[in-house]
DNA sequence: GTATCTGCAAACCCTTTGCAATAAG
DNA sequence: CTTATTGCAAAGGGTTTGCAGATAC
């Protein structure tokens, strides 16, 4: 268990959920799983390699490639936003949900949180029957500084 | 104008949209918007490819690629997911807007609108100062059929 | 006439995959 | 021991781009 509280670590959920599908819980997978929960950033599997070989491990592309998708299935991280050509990861495990306002122009992103999310989640769940897991909110717009430069164009 | 109601034609908003920047109006881009608008449905570059060949028209996948920056800047489609390596867009003027709840497993999609979202709009417009353009909420979850078969098994 | 746009094909680059060696359980 | 996992390097596949010819305006 988790000192600060009474919730199971990161690890253990995931020990636990490799134990249920039948899979190994290597030096490689925790290794990437302590470095994606080292900051509340969002990351990308290059920006994560290298922040992983910064510290003078070593894990190849492949396996973090490999990894993410049973991180998602275990509910730990999401997708945030595919930019650029790559896929944007964050971790939802651990630290309170939040959603983006990103700005259309220059791609700043601010992040927010708001009740109201959790009421319609309530509501989809009764109507469509579905077991709701999380969501996804991003608004986009336009940044004080991109209004004014596209006043002035 | 618009017989249906007094709002400008798409064609008529991108043509002025790119009068604005000095760029041109072809047969080709009018070829892709039309095709885009006559449905309501999500599409991707591939599909919209395809869907215009068989309409005997011919647009080269290249052109297509171009054109969708333009559309999105223009506010007359958007991102909606990204998904087995595709960006997936559709197009959000001209028919009410709605949001998306989709089912973790089977990938299937039901959609949605709720007022709600408009207010925390509102909001955020106040809060940081950004002009709004629009919103996507995705909510993700386990249909009723998925959640029968990881009961299962 | 001039700058933009088009189609083509090659280049790009993120992601996936086959394979032989390694290691978890 | 058996089967999953790893790293490597090659393959895959959507998207971007350089270029020469065509064309909006």
């Amino acid at each position: 268990m988790d000192a600060r509280n009474n919730k199971p670590s990161e690890l253990e959920i995931f020990r636990e959920f490799l134990k249920r599908q039948g899979m190994r819980y290597t030096p490689e997978r925790e290794t990437i799983i302590k470095e994606i929960f080292s900051t509340h950033e969002h990351f990308d599997v290059d920006s994560l390699y290298i922040s992983i070989r910064q510290k003078g491990l070593r894990v190849s592309k492949a396996s973090i490639y490999r990894l993410i998708p049973l991180l998602i299935k275990a509910n730990l991280i999401e997708e945030v936003f595919f930019e650029n050509g790559q896929m944007h990861y964050e971790h939802i495990y651990g630290h309170e949900h939040h959603c983006h306002l990103r700005c259309q122009e220059c791609k700043r992103i601010e992040e927010f949180s708001d009740k109201r999310v959790a009421q319609i989640e309530e509501d989809l769940q009764r109507r469509f029957n579905y077991k709701i897991l999380r969501h996804k909110l991003e608004v986009i717009g336009l940044c004080s500084e991109c209004q004014k430069k596209s006043n002035s164009s």
